[in-house]
DNA sequence: TTATATTTGCAACTTAGTCGCATTAATTAT
DNA sequence: ATAATTAATGCGACTAAGTTGCAAATATAA
């Protein structure tokens, strides 16, 4: 079950969403909220925000998750298929605009494809 | 630093790796062998066959470490690249023999790419 | 067979995430 | 506008995965 109640702590994680297009890790959502929202609660938030189709959730490669916004998914499904692209230097997480072709595999049934690109991102390379 | 010394608690865990040509999740292999091995030695065999380039590691779509044996990887490096397979019933992750295209992203500098497909495995299907 | 250095077991710890329950605060009904 | 309803929150305690320091055990080299 999604969000119901337009509340203040729905609001503090919705702000911080806004002000990047990267993905933000739980953790580090956690810690810049701590003095306003309790951890279960923003646990609860980003849970409900994924049913609803807003934000879509990613493992990062140290198996840590992030989330970043969804562009096109609905409380229905996510048809968000994009990979992500992760910095060894920063940690952040990016979504890419590339579509993935699914690939078919003999007896095997494919649901979803998780692409997760390691490298360096723009800003560090610098 | 991988292997030097050919322990019992080595042997036990290779032979694990033996028996199937599946991953095994650390969890797995810890509760599997907890009459016999320490927890913290498992995680360090893995750590160093894993230096060793003799398994790879594979996050599964719930975080958590699996291991799988490598096929063409030396100590220097990880050559196997290579998608992996989690099926969502039984939750065991394989191998696929499939090469992986690696894109390029203008702006970023792509390391490695990883790609877990979820869905059915042929077991599970039947 | 002894010396040496790697490996192991143990216990305590960290980090990410979950849960039950009483309290608080949105929303709905009056 | 106020009271009643019910979702959301905070808290604390908990689980599960993984890590670490150190003393004791055990491979290997001398």
């Amino acid at each position: 079950m999604g969000i119901v109640r337009k509340t203040q702590s729905l609001q503090l994680v919705l702000n911080a969403f806004n002000k990047t297009t990267a993905a933000i890790s739980t953790v580090d959502l956690v810690k810049d909220l701590k003095s306003e929202i309790n951890k279960s609660t923003i646990y609860r938030i980003l849970d409900k925000l994924t049913d609803d189709g807003v934000l879509h959730a990613v493992i990062g490669k140290n198996g840590v998750k992030q989330y970043a916004k969804c562009k096109s998914c609905s409380k229905k499904e996510h048809t968000d298929n994009h990979p992500h692209f992760q910095c060894n230097s920063c940690g952040k997480i990016n979504c890419l605009d590339i579509s993935v072709t699914i690939p078919q595999i003999p007896n095997y049934k494919v649901n979803t494809v998780h692409v997760l690109i390691e490298g360096e991102c723009s800003q560090c390379l610098q």
